[in-house]
DNA sequence: TAGATTGTTAATCGATTAACAATC
DNA sequence: TAGATTGTTAATCGATTAACAATC
């Protein structure tokens, strides 16, 4: 249970929190299989991690299994998305309607985690009036008319960098619920104020290059001969980071 | 430096490879300004974190600073760079030409950090043959020619979900260096055979989600001036669901 | 009941922060 | 030199894993 005793609630930590969508994901799955049960030690083995870690996370939120049986499949899925807001009927703005903005706009994931994009913002002449997926592209002026007129959680940040700062700030003022900001421009605002969830497409190359770069250097070490037998070898069985 | 007096490898931590990109942007932004030297308080100051965690990381890889001086900022910057892999001259290609690849081949961020997209592949008739910020798109056939005649370092892939799995067994057969993952599906190799990135957007807008939710509940919480104590109700946070 | 497996406490491990001696 | 600030070791904190009693 994330509340104590005297019912203050108690904030789970991110390292859990990063987790959870993993969680969703293969239980989703186990679904689709048609899995009606299953123990910490058989989803710890799919999923590559202790069942000691399965059982301490999924205990941040509530006893979810029966001691004796495991866990029950669609039950848990059924609270993991409660808990990750699937079906809280979410509603998104997209600010940019570039080419970021439109390939977000045409995939699945919004929709598949419960989450309706109800209109998309740009200022360019050829933009606006058009639609993509069904949804209208809105000249930006209309941005707090139309978030005043109906319920927005989520804004998703597309635009060019140096207009995100003055349009969290807008987004900030209409009291919308959360940030998706794509922009890598970082964003400083009290977590209690707004919710900001940042994606950092260039952080995460720069770091499939540092892999790239620092096997390479491995590579030629082995090459040279001084190979000791007892060195650990670069351990890293994480599949997700 | 992370090799050990003998010479021999030694890892560096995950946590700590995760911030270099961050470093990089902020010297990045420091050289745009004509910064020529900061101290790791300064530094500390501007990124929110402490100034020891900052002489901590840089020293996995060197002794880059200078006592009582500090750091230089474009040394630092050339350091940190060269470790991240920018000016290795990687070149990438994206498989599919769907939305979200179309729309990476048009972001700036490739060529910010080195890296050279040489080509695009897809299997739709509708898609071979045209060219996309430059880049043509060669039919998936190709591939292995393609990949034989001319040096790849990294794959992007953004090709349908049943595709995933072969198609990184193709590329990990022929012996790229990298892949850079968008789909969600997991790839399971070893880090030694190939380095794997994978950007899961769905799992951070689950995130953004569970952040949004979480601190509605909160509210609600403040609100209601004191809940039954000793009540141990398996679902306080379900006003929706 | 006996076997299985959770929920939970305790032990270990890793990462962050503090402190300070080295040194520019 | 004196002041500043690193590099590095030691202390603290948090997260992961192991162990086991509770219990289905």
């Amino acid at each position: 249970m994330d509340f104590e005793e005297n019912e203050k609630p108690v904030a789970v930590s991110p390292a859990v929190v990063k987790r959870l969508p993993r969680y969703y994901r293969y239980l989703r799955e186990l679904i689709a299989q048609g899995r009606t049960r299953i123990s910490s030690g058989e989803l710890s083995a799919l999923m590559n991690v202790t069942a000691s870690q399965i059982r301490q996370d999924l205990n941040c939120f509530g006893g979810f299994g029966q001691q004796g049986y495991g866990y029950n499949v669609s039950y848990l899925f059924a609270k993991i998305s409660e808990i990750l807001g699937v079906g809280a009927g979410f509603h998104a703005i997209i600010i940019g309607a570039g080419d970021l903005g439109r390939a977000l706009v045409h995939l699945s994931m919004f929709e598949k985690r419960g989450v309706d994009i109800v209109a998309m913002f740009d200022t360019g002449e050829g933009m606006v009036g058009k639609q993509f997926a069904g949804v209208d592209v809105l000249p930006l002026e209309e941005l707090e008319t139309f978030c005043t007129g109906q319920k927005v959680d989520i804004g998703v940040i597309t635009c060019p960098k140096e207009q995100v700062r003055p349009i969290a700030e807008r987004l900030v003022r209409i009291g919308i619920g959360g940030l998706w900001n794509y922009m890598g421009v970082e964003l400083k605002y009290d977590p209690r104020e707004i919710a900001v969830e940042n994606v950092h497409l260039g952080d995460s190359l720069m770091i499939l290059n540092y892999k790239i770069a620092s096997r390479k250097h491995a590579r030629q070490e082995e090459l040279s001969p001084d190979g000791d037998p007892d060195t650990n070898p670069l351990d890293e069985n994480d599949p997700d980071a």
